[in-house]
DNA sequence: CTATCAATTCGACATTTGACGAAATATAAA
DNA sequence: TTTATATTTCGTCAAATGTCGAATTGATAG
């Protein structure tokens, strides 16, 4: 019960949500994600632990930058019965078709300075 | 966005999910829940509205009770994918077993006279 | 009408959560 | 090695959450 509470605390998050749908179009390391979310680095990589620690994201180093992205696996049962839903839900949200067009033009190497 | 968190975070605390998997067994009145999870009348009532508020039951008046049962219809379609889901979830699980149990021997004449 | 009893609402409280900036860590570049 | 940069961790704060008991509401039974 602990661990499903989880993944639905993990979910109960807007910031959380658009990350999600936002790693569905591709990897995405912290800084790009600051820079579509707004909000401070160290909120981005809270909430990314959170995601990670409830088993819907992994994440790869880089050079100096950290990919995350979709954890497809079937470690956690839950989380691959609940991705496929989430896949097909807020499509039409205007913020999520928002958030992944910038992340279809956001670079790293030109945010990441500053 | 705002539906969907709502969703989630009502399925994001143990003794709201042990209230649903209560329901799945039958309807249920206020002071059977609070005597199956030991909480106080007040906060079964609160865990209850947050579950009407986000979709997932509905309350009919019969008498000086007020019944709760699922709601299956198909107005909260998020509610209509996930219900399936969490039905075949947490079935193994030692106090949910326990809870369902309870639920076939409980009995609000005799509980309610306190 | 008054008592009783189930349920809700309200007010208080402790805990958790989401946010930030600063400090610490790790890696790349100079 | 020193500097710059990306990320994490830590400390703090305000807001939200889960809980309770008391007061209120609503309906039944005397």
């Amino acid at each position: 019960m602990r661990q499903l509470t989880k993944v639905f605390k993990a979910l109960a998050d807007s910031n959380r949500l658009r990350i999600l749908k936002m790693l569905e179009v591709r990897q995405l390391c912290v800084c790009e994600i600051r820079e579509v979310l707004g909000l401070a680095t160290s909120t981005v990589s809270k909430h990314l632990s959170i995601l990670r620690e409830a088993g819907f994201v992994t994440d790869h180093k880089e050079g100096k930058w950290v990919n995350y992205e979709l954890l497809n696996t079937q470690y956690n049962e839950y989380i691959r019965q609940l991705m496929p839903l989430l896949h097909n839900w807020l499509i039409e949200n205007r913020t999520i078709q928002a958030d992944r067009t910038k992340v279809t033009t956001v670079c790293r190497e030109t945010i990441c300075r500053h």
